[in-house]
Parts: structure tokens; sequence; C-alpha cells
DNA sequence: TTGTAAGCGTTATCAG
DNA sequence: CTGATAACGCTTACAA
């Protein structure tokens, strides 16, 4: 159908027996212009040639793209997995090109990578995944999205308020809170945290709003139950491997991330201990496949995949918003089997 | 640190004293043309001025890019997620772009997307993801392929060897061969296979590769041991249940992909079924969190994360290869606590 | 409205 | 080996 070679506009307005001027404005403009019969014409010839428009060209000539780059922490993990085929989702359908990177929450891969999404001169720049709380870390990251932002550039991060740019803001203290509420009515009263990396701010606001829920009943979490490692499965599997070894267990055993708490598990489960029946385990963020974990998570929602679109969005809308918009997104509590009524409590 | 504007090659080309040639020449030449003091000079400016070559501007004059197209199924599919994870850590690491399409076995939204990647000139494309066993239904994408290739492009598949250029060859018969007869050991002798879609030439490898193995030791799969449905989750949930509604069971259950798998598991859970104490359960891919079920589950290990990244270095490398290559990869039987010895055999 | 022509930032050709 | 200069395919003033 399509030949080896490319059809160009030039091709099109030959065709079509008008200018290469008038062909290039009927093909992009959504706009009425251009006198009826031409722009039939010419919509004619390029469907019937099959014409592509070269994006190199026209980013070159418009100083635009019809690309957008994404950049998260890690494909492999089922939270940034169905951010990004969110926002894929909506780009293929409005015909724009995504590009991605992880970055392993490198703030230096990070920062180079932006550079390099800034000199291809993308459309958006859509950033997922948590910042360190020391913001100098990521120092040169930002500026370079500054410049980016500043020269026109669209901006959308997830969690990253700090960044320029809209922002789609994940109530994770208030989410965390609400689930200590819902753990603490159930009768739990000591409870350990998994917190990975307490550097990274989205672990610390959800065990600070995790504190803060269980504050409210007056209850604290015991240092020697505060135990962190890295922000992934292993890290939850390691933590809990150091609580059991601890000889000490909690009623209650929150993670920070579900798959921590699929990590946590496991090493639970190892060791011989029944969730919930001697300790009750419960995550953030219901990824997919928490609802097939055994026993299933209790954990907070968040619409991921939503989210992914609903950044995309963002990120495409026509004019770049007159003032940033912070859209907040609150998760649900969702109480699943892994927890249970407090064990003390059942023993009665 | 870099200002809001850009720094072109004629910058940096003022900054050293030398013409715009000769800074072009000296800053892609990894050869070592150039004076040697010019280059130095060169060099400097650029990093100097902090200059990143505008990749659109040199992707219209060289007539290649330096990004890559990957054209996957879906990311939030744990497989394919480990698959692109590989590919685009070796893509960032040699400075190269990854754009993505997830395209839902969709053979229009392939073509579509195939075409223009082709106009975008990428410098490669990958295809992972399944071909249907009827080749008319990707005919338009094939085509828009042999265009690219023709053309000069790179075209990496796997599991494809039907398209242009070079392929991963996923041992998928053999593999699952080599599962019937490991299962066939443990005593089992009546099997369900949850086929997916046989309209996949995976599956349907899978399949016949399985009933091969079983054939050896002289055993038939009963047709109405043979259900099919979607190839992923909830595929291998209503099968089992399907199954389960028959009132009869095998005992052992193959799963023609491990997320089937675990569809099953969790049907089986849900029914009261103990695994493997009544029926075995095994997948196909060791996808990372089959480590995690419960029970663990006993699959065929394919390495996913390496196979993204050979493909990717396929695509990279620097000449397209003469002849295009196939590499064959095969699966490893990995039995785990999904499967026992047969429930029959158990109970003498 | 439509056409002409001047860029956009690089690479590549061709003289010096 | 180096330096002008013409592409590359498209957008967009500017002119008609």
């Amino acid at each position: 159908m399509t030949g080896g070679s490319y059809v160009r506009l030039e091709d099109v307005a030959r065709h079509a027996g008008v200018s290469l001027a008038t062909a290039s404005r009927v093909l992009q403009g959504s706009s009425h212009r251009g006198r009826p019969e031409y722009r039939a014409k010419v919509m004619a010839s390029a469907a019937e040639l099959g014409y592509i428009p070269n994006p190199h060209a026209r980013a070159l000539a418009a100083n635009t793209s019809d690309t957008i780059g994404l950049v998260i922490h890690d494909v492999r993990d089922p939270y940034f997995a169905l951010i990004a085929g969110g926002a894929i989702d909506v780009a293929t359908a409005r015909g724009q090109f995504v590009t991605m990177a992880c970055t392993y929450r490198d703030p230096e891969l990070e920062a180079r990578y932006i550079a390099n999404l800034r000199a291809q001169r993308v459309r958006a720049i859509i950033l997922a995944g948590s910042a360190f709380v020391d913001a100098a870390t990521s120092k040169a990251m930002t500026t370079e999205l500054e410049s980016y932002y500043n020269a026109g550039g669209s901006v959308v991060s997830i969690t990253r308020h700090r960044l320029p740019g809209d922002c789609l803001v994940v109530g994770n203290r208030s989410g965390a809170a609400d689930l200590a509420r819902r753990l603490v009515d159930l009768g739990h009263t000591s409870f350990a945290l998994l917190a990975g990396t307490t550097r990274l701010v989205t672990i610390r606001d959800r065990v600070a709003g995790f504190k803060k829920g269980l504050a409210e009943s007056g209850i604290e979490v015991d240092p020697a139950f505060e135990v962190s490692g890295t922000f992934d499965h292993d890290g939850g599997l390691r933590a809990t491997q150091q609580l059991l070894a601890s000889g000490r267990l909690p009623t209650c055993i929150f993670a920070s991330n579900d798959v921590m708490a699929l990590g946590a598990l496991t090493a639970l489960r190892r060791a011989g201990v029944d969730v919930p029946g001697e300790v009750s385990v419960a995550g953030f963020g219901d990824v997919v496949m928490a609802r097939d974990f055994v026993p299933t998570l209790s954990t907070v929602h968040l619409p991921l995949e939503e989210m992914g679109a609903h950044a995309m969005e963002l990120a495409l809308r026509d004019e770049r918003g007159s003032s940033p918009r912070k859209v907040t997104i609150n998760g649900e509590v969702v109480l699943r089997e892994s927890t249970g009524p407090a064990a003390s409590r059942r023993r009665r």
C-alpha cells in the first residue's frame, strides 16, 4: 500500500493543485479557514497518498513536538506501570507519542534525562514518583525543569508540589490517617511501620499521616517497630524479617506501599505467622494484584490508572493553564482479608 | 545553570572559533579526525556552554533519529513491563529515547502506530507480543513494517518470526513440553488447559508443546478440560470457574501464562479448592511476582528482562545485520509450591 | 484567502 | 582538513 518512500507535504500540495502553504494550513488548521473546495481536495489527496507529516520537520519549524516525556521510577513496579498505562492510553488516543524513562529515583539521572527531553522540545513532561525530602538532592533537575517551564513547556507532576506546573497531589497523609483510624477501630493497639527510606516525601507523609491517625486514639508507635529499608518488595521483606528476628510482633503492620506489603506477607508466610490471625498487614496504593494476594490486601485505594490519564490530559490541554493547577487525589481505605480484629482481642 | 534559551551548534562554533561544519564534525565524529587542537576547543566550548544537540534538526538532516519505538501489548501486564524495563534501561544507558505504545493486540492500532513510528524515522522498532495465527489479521501492520525495514530501519521482534528483521524466538513449544514431562513425572494424569485465545500463536505453541509432552507418556487431554478465554488474569479466573462449575476437576491445570495462572489460583481459592492438595497449577513466563503467589507458582522461567535488553541491543547495533538474526530463548521449568504429586496418588 | 519565501538547527556535499 | 552552502520537510510571516 504505502510504498517504500515517503509522501511529503509538497506531494500532497501538488496532487491537490494548491500551494505548499495552503496544504499546510488545511492539514493543521482545525479551524474552518480555507476555501471549502480546497480543503476537501487537500484532505482527499492526503488520504489517498497516505500522507503522514514528518514530526521532526514540524518540530523544527514550529518549535513544538507531539511527544510527551514520561519520567517514572520504574516500569516494573506495578504502581508506576498503572500510571504509565493510563497516561499512554490517552496520549495514543490523541495521536501523541510518549517517550518514557525509568530513573530509579536517581536525581542525577533524572536531571540528565529531563535536559534531553527539554532539548527535544517535548510538548510536556510528566513526572511521577516521589521527591526526596532534601530538596537540594534534586536541585539540578529542578533547575532544568524550571528552564523548560519558563520557556513555555508544560509540566505535570504527581506528588511533587514543589515543581513548576500542574500537580496531582495525592492525599498521602489523609489516606494513611484514615487507614490508621480504621485499623484502630478493629482493635489494634500496637503497630509496626515499614517505612522504606524516610528520605522520600511520599513515605514521610504516609508515615506522618498514619501516626497522626493513631495519635487521635492516643496510640504511639514503639520506635523499635519503626523499621526502614528500600521502598520496594525486598524492603518490605527484609524489614519484616528484621521485625521477626527481634522476637516481638505488633498486632498490625503498616507497609508504606503495596509492594512492600507483599514482601511483608511473604516474609510472614515463610516464618509461619498467620495473617491476619497473628498479625494484620496493610499497604498503600491498591495495585491491581492486591486483590490476588493471599490474604487479599487491605490498603488505601488510589485510582492509579486514572491518575496517569488525568496527568496526561493536563499535559495536553491546549493552553498551558494561566495558573498551575493542583488537583487533589484522595485515597479510599479498602479493608480486605489481610487485616482482622486485633489478635489480642480475638483471644478473649 | 543552563539559561532559559538554547545553545545551538552555531554558538559552540563561534565560541570555539571554528566553522559550523567543523564543530559538527567534531561533535558527532567518534573518529579521530579533526585537528586535535580544534577538537579540544570545540569539546570544551560545547561543555562550557552546555550544548545539547537538537534531535529534530539532526533527524531531519541526517534522516535518522535517536529514538526507538517499543510496541507492546500492555505495560500493566507484568510480563511486558519486565521486557520494557530491560529494553528501556539499555536504551537510556546508550543515550537513546524510547517511545512506547500499548496496542492491546489490536492489529489496526498496531499498524497505525507503526506507520507513525516510521514517519518519525525512529532508529528501530521493537515489537513484543504474540501475533495472531491468522496472518491476514495483521497484514497492514506487516506491510508497514516491511516498508520501514526495506528503507533501512531496524526491526526486532519477540516471538514473531514472520516479521522482517531480527527475532527473539521464545521456545514456547519446548518449554511447555518440558513442563508437561515434569508434571507427568509428578504422577499427574489428567490435565486442564487454560488456553486463552487459541488465535494467538504463542498460546497455540504452548498448548501444542504441552500436549506433545503429555503424548510422550500416552496422555491425552480431555476436550472438556480444554477451556479458552482471554489471555489475562480474568481469562484464567473465568476459565477456572467454568471448570469448577462443570463439577469435574483434573489433577493439574496448565495456564498458558502466569497471570492466567494467578487468576486460576484465585478462583480455586475462592472455591475452597486446595492447591496443590486437590489440584496442581502451573503457568508460563515466571513473572517476578510468581514467587509471591500463594502457593508460589510452578512455571517455565523466561529471562524477560534480559530479553528486553537483548532486543534493544540488537536494535541498536551499528550496522543492521547483513542477515537477520534469530536468537532462541529457552525457558526453564521451575517447580514451586503450586504443583505437588498428583492428588490421586496422594490418597493411596 | 492564497502563494512566495525565509527560516528552524543539523548534516552532508563540494570546493578550497 | 576545513569552510561555505545546499538540502532536510515543514511552518509562518509577509506580500499579493
